[in-house]
Parts: structure tokens; sequence; C-alpha cells
RNA sequence: GUGGCUAUAGCUCAGUUGGUUAGAGCACCUGAUUGUGAUUCAGGGGGUCGCCGGUUCAAAUCCGGUUAGCCACCCCA
């Protein structure tokens, strides 16, 4: 019996489970419309090779893939990226700019499951194509702060740590570090948060070899110290003297008050802090990049993204800047529950229809179905109870009234009409039957 | 993939130094109540005590293994 439960890592959702899945799709969708992004769908298997292409063969550990009946290595989407890369990449010329599109769907990968982390799971995944300016990222990050603030989110519940790949590369680079010894070195600053600074002293000694590396790491402190525009532009100001200042540092610093400006226009300043510590993992990403935490720190990453603007043509397709997030509904749906913001999803029919007998019952059922045909949400016992009990159902319900079919009522060609709020009773003729509930509805 | 903790009804949990037929609350079903409401009362269904093996006259209880869950590491799309 065993093998016979659900696989480790994914869910089964009862109706309870379910609605509230729905809920947190619902409130996305919305917030893509909003904002002017277009629904999309692409395959759930894909070839294994779509993300050893991205981001090479290591990852392969975390994908989930097996060998398809034809021999064909195949993998479980882990993401929806590269899938909506391959696409985009294919119709790039003919799709109108600037590429506005969403998607919202299940994802696997293939690890030890713990809290907020599963190996099936729901993600709404956006991205802009075709925008290679500041202006893409201001757009996309106002997206992802709606698609929280929806939920009844605000600045004090969540916010968005931004950083820059493309700032670090700039900034290594002018201390004559080698492009690969700047990938390698971004990784330790990654790790900076956690490690001691022994450890990060040796890995630093590790990829620079002789030569002291103390100073390196007090300055990649600083850096992952900063917090604001001022102190960014203040500390590179600082170091524009001894050879701190190439033209493409300067450049940067122009995109980031873009960024900035862009999103305090928006009103958005408060959900958003500098923070040069998020490198993030994936090799791909190549500007600017973000992750949205929780203020508390009680849980982790709610969502996280950048600008990749190499792999749309890596994945076969022209040259076309790109930037997007992904957000999961696990980490989500921990923190509405933790803030109050889930509700409970309570789905009351419109009517309760209270049956006398099985002679009545056909009169009902007509009229049931003919109600139904015209919208109005109703429920009855489908076998034959008394009548007290049936009033009890239909207090539990929640319908906003009951209809009883009823012996005498019939005899007499009325239905009488509970209004179960105000424990109100009329007799409605049938054949006024349509006009008076609408009436009731509309009043 | 590595380590620590845990596993009893659908859910939350009792269960004594190993001792008869394993319990409670909630939920569910039925009745009290054959035409009027969430209360109340009575009853009922539901367990191979995660699974396999060992010790013992006797195991939910002790031991070993295994699977799953939680937590941390790794990793993070």
């Amino acid at each position: 019996m065993a093998q016979l439960k659900t696989l480790p890592g994914f869910r089964v959702f009862y109706p309870d489970d379910f609605s509230k899945l729905q809920f947190i799709i619902r409130k996305w969708r919305q917030s893509a419309v909003v904002y002017g992004f277009q629904e999309y769908d692409a395959p759930v298997l894909e070839p294994l090779d779509l993300y050893k292409a991205k981001s090479g063969s290591e990852i392969e550990g975390q994908l989930f893939n097996f060998t398809d009946k034809g021999g064909r290595e195949v993998t479980l989407r882990p993401e929806m990226t590269p899938s909506v890369t391959r696409m985009v990449g294919e119709r790039a010329n003919s799709l109108k700019k600037p590429i506005k599109w969403v998607n919202i769907g299940e994802n696997f990968r293939y690890e030890r499951q713990q809290k907020g982390r599963l190996r099936s799971f729901y993600q709404l995944n956006a991205d802009i194509y075709g925008e290679a300016g500041a202006e893409a990222e201001v757009e996309l990050i106002a997206f992802l702060v709606e698609s929280l603030c929806c939920f009844g989110l605000s600045e004090e519940d969540f916010y968005i740590r931004l950083s820059d790949r493309d700032l670090w590369v700039y900034y290594l680079t002018s201390k004559d570090i080698s492009l690969e010894a700047a990938q390698d070195i971004l990784s330790v600053v990654d790790k900076m948060e956690r490690d001691s600074e022994e450890e990060s002293l040796k890995k630093l000694q590790k990829i620079l070899g002789e030569g002291s590396v103390e100073t390196l790491y007090s300055e990649l402190k600083k850096m992952t110290q900063i917090r604001s525009l001022e102190e960014l532009e203040a500390f590179f100001a600082d170091r524009s003297g001894n050879g701190g200042g190439s033209t493409a540092l300067k450049e940067r610093l122009a995109d980031w008050q873009k960024l900035l400006g862009g999103l305090d226009a928006m009103g958005l300043s408060s959900f958003v802090q500098v923070d040069l510590g998020v490198v993030r993992g994936l090799a791909y990403y190549t500007g600017f990049v973000f992750e949205a935490f929780d203020r508390k720190g009680k849980f982790r990453a709610l969502a996280g993204g950048g600008r990749y603007n190499h792999l749309v043509k890596k994945l076969g397709g022209p040259d076309l800047p790109a930037v997007g997030f992904g957000m999961g509904d696990v980490v989500l749906h921990e923190l509405l529950v933790d803030r109050g913001l889930m509700p409970e999803m309570v789905s009351s029919p419109d009517i309760y229809v209270i049956v006398g007998g099985e002679e009545e019952r056909k009169s009902a059922l007509k009229d049931i179905f003919n109600l139904r045909q015209a919208g109005y949400r109703i429920e009855y016992s489908l076998k034959e109870m008394a009548f007290a009990k049936q009033f009890k159902q239909a207090a539990q319900s929640g319908a906003k009234i009951t209809l009883i079919y009823g012996a005498e009522e019939l005899e007499k060609g009325v239905v009488k009409m509970r209004d179960m709020a105000g424990r109100e009773e009329v007799e409605l003729p049938l054949s006024r039957l349509f006009e008076s509930i609408r009436d009731f509805f509309s009043g």
C-alpha cells in the first residue's frame, strides 16, 4: 500500500486546499491583466538539452529527468524561462515589442523537500523581451510588487533586494581581475552573508592566488553593505581617482538612477532596497538581479529574477534583451497564512431548495434546472430528508434564500421563499417564480 | 546527495516500569425531531499503532533496518 501513496514532494489538493491555490492564481492573473502581460503556455515536458544548454550540466542533479519510450532524454520543466525564451526566439521578428508575457503553471525539480520547497509547485513567471533599458526593470518590478500587494501584503510585509551583476563585473575588472575570476568572486559574494570572514578570505585566496586578499575582502564587504543610490554613488566617487571609474561603470550608475528613479516615481521606493549581496546562482543573468523577501526573514525568497540578455540568442534566436522573474505558490501561501491574509474560501449557493417528498421533487427539479440555466447557484438534498434536516442543511450551506417545494404549496400553485437572514417567508406563484427571484437578488 | 529529530483515526493528540478487546476532542453519519436554522443529548462508522524483521510468555511501548515527514547542509529556477 505504501507504494500507492503520493510521491514525495507532490501535493494533492482537497477542495479547501484547491480553492486557496485558485485564489492565488486568480489574483496573479488579475494583476497580469492590469499590467498588460499576456498569458501563454508551453509544454510541461521538455528536452533535457534545453536546460543543459542554458545552465551547464551540473544543474542536471536538480532536474526531474528521465528517458522516454522513444529513447529521448526529457525532463519536467524546472522553470519557465528556457521554454518561453525559445518561443520568443522563434518568432522574435514578428512579435510586437516590448513582449510582455506571463505564465502561471506547474514546475518540477528533483530535490529533497523542506519548508517552502517541494518537487512540484506553481509559479508565476513574467518576462519582458525587447527592451534593454532599465525602464523594463521598472515595469517588471512594479508588476512583481503588485502581484504581492494584490493579496493585501504591504511594504511592511516584504521588500525587494536589488543588485547588479554588471556593476560587480565592471568594478572587479577595473581592478585588473579577469572576467573568469570575477565570476568566481561573485559566488563568494553570494555566500558572504553566511560564511565567516575567514572562510571568505580563504575562498578569495584560492581564486586569486598569491597576494593579499584582505583589502579586496573589505571592499567587497563595503559594497554589500550599500543600501541606497547615494551610498552607491559615493562609494564609486571615492574610488574614481585611482582607476575605479571606468566609462562602463559610470554608465552603469546612470542605469541605476533610471531604475530607482522610475520605481520612486511609481511610489514604490519603500518596497525596494539596494543590496549588492544578492547575486543569484544561475549563470545566465547579465545585469540587474533581484529577490523578494518577507521583512521578518522568516521564509525563504518569495520571488527572484533578473536580466538575461544573451539567452534568446543562446537558444537559437536573434539578439534580444530580456528580463524576468518567477514567484512560487508555496512560500507565498506560507506568508499569507502567517499574516492572516489567506481567506477562508466559502462557496455558498444562492438558493437552497427544500423538497417535501418524491412527488414534489419533480416540480422542484424542473425549476432547479431552469434557474441554474439562468445562472443561479443552487443546492438541494439528493435524498429524501425530513424538513427540519433540510433547513439545517440550508442554513449550513450559507444560501441566501431557500425555496420550499412542499405539498401544501404546490397544491396552491406557489412555492414558499424564505429569506435566510431575515427569517421571513413569502409565497411566490409558480408562474412568476423567475421574476420574483430576479427581483430578490437585484433588490 | 549528507546529518539530526519524528511517525497512534480524516485532523490535533493521550496511551504509566512491556500486560486483556488501543482512547479523547474536532470532523463525518444516524436518531431524539414526519413542515422550519448553526445549540443540546444519545448512538454509529472509521486504526495491520508508517512498513519489515528481532528480543520476549507477551510489543503501540525495547532493539535493528526501511520508507515517509520535519529541520539544517548542498542547491536554489
